[in-house]
DNA sequence: TTGGATTATTTCCATTCGGAACTTGTATCC
DNA sequence: GGATACAAGTTCCGAATGGAAATAATCCAA
């Protein structure tokens, strides 16, 4: 157990440059205590910006074709990935695979995408654009583009670097965390046996 | 329309420290195609990382004390900042208010949570954690730190600093981030008038 | 002070979600 | 070779979700 390194909780906010001041108190105090004053910085960060991209995105790729976030991302995996299989899409998007399989065969049915038997292993079904789906996807693909570098706006490009290496670093280690947290709550440090 | 920087879409993968050559391949290849040929790379890095925190976090908060992940985001949010009113917590959490006005009617049926009218307001509802709803919150906290702590160890110490500034400094530059976009499409240059 | 706009919360209800069981196809073991 | 385990995908169904309307309290402007 070693200490934990509690001066990065509350990282140098009054340090940021230029506009440091003009930004401080634009955000409300409950949003400002769980960026500033909480213990899981990084996770509520993470959180936080997800969330901000994935709700005007999602939201203007459902009133623009009407399409469901699951039945986006599928398209969005074959875009950049053509020919994969459903569990391929669920396990790099995190949807259950139930979710995806309706999605699938909702795009089947608009003629975004094909399903076809893989004849090696006839329990996969291989899922590829269609030209129309190939359309949809080049042509919403900058919407989200041009929102992530707005939203990298806010960085230089040496920092941007940097981010994206330590971000990918992360990603790299995630292998090794655990998909499960064992059931046991163990309150305090008393260790009981198992049963 | 300055030129996009495509560097930075696959950073320096090869050129992670020591277990570079161990970590390349653990991932599906899908998974590797969303991270290293993107052009999202940071929200899709940012979805990834959340998502590898919230399942199995979330999954052991639901079988350890039978609570959803919106109710307790509520006493996660009241642990942070007591006092606080469900729009506080809708705002800063992104969950929907009828989804928090469910799950607090809930934690207070179990004890967790009390609800006063403001006398200044009485629109107002202020939430306060009772003494079990405390309980509860330093009880599975650790659980939270922990598991970001260990996500952390890949990360030196002063690249954890580093990455929490950057983070931290997206985070401020938000409020200037659009809540929804224009429903045009605006497929190719060509801009049409309205109507 | 009164009517309209605004804010906080709740209720309604059609839709979606996802865990668990099921179906179909493949690999492994004796 | 037949039984058993595993894997991909689908279906079932109860429960959760969230958009939109309703309710209640407050603010504001003339």
């Amino acid at each position: 157990m070693r200490s934990q390194t509690k001066t990065i909780d509350r990282p140098s906010i009054t340090g940021l440059p230029d506009e440091g001041e003009a930004a401080v108190g634009r955000l409300d105090a409950m949003t400002e205590a769980k960026l500033w004053h909480n213990p899981c910085w990084l996770t509520y960060r993470l959180n936080y910006l997800a969330l901000r991209y994935n709700v005007p995105l999602y939201s203007w790729v459902e009133r623009t074709y009407g399409l469901s976030r699951p039945e986006f991302v599928v398209i969005f995996s074959l875009g950049l990935k053509d020919g994969a299989v459903a569990r391929d899409i669920a396990i790099s998007s995190g949807f259950p695979q139930n979710t995806l399989s309706r999605a699938i065969h909702k795009l089947v049915g608009l003629g975004l995408i094909d399903r076809q038997a893989d004849p090696e292993d006839r329990r996969r079904v291989v899922l590829t654009l269609t030209p129309s789906g190939r359309t949809l996807f080049d042509e919403a693909l900058p919407q989200f583009v041009d929102f992530e570098q707005m939203m990298l706006k806010a960085l230089t490009e040496r920092e941007c670097e940097t981010l994206s290496r330590l971000m990918a670093k992360l990603v790299h280690a995630s292998p090794d965390w655990p998909d499960a947290i064992d059931p046991k709550p163990v309150p305090t440090g008393h260790l009981a046996a198992t049963d």
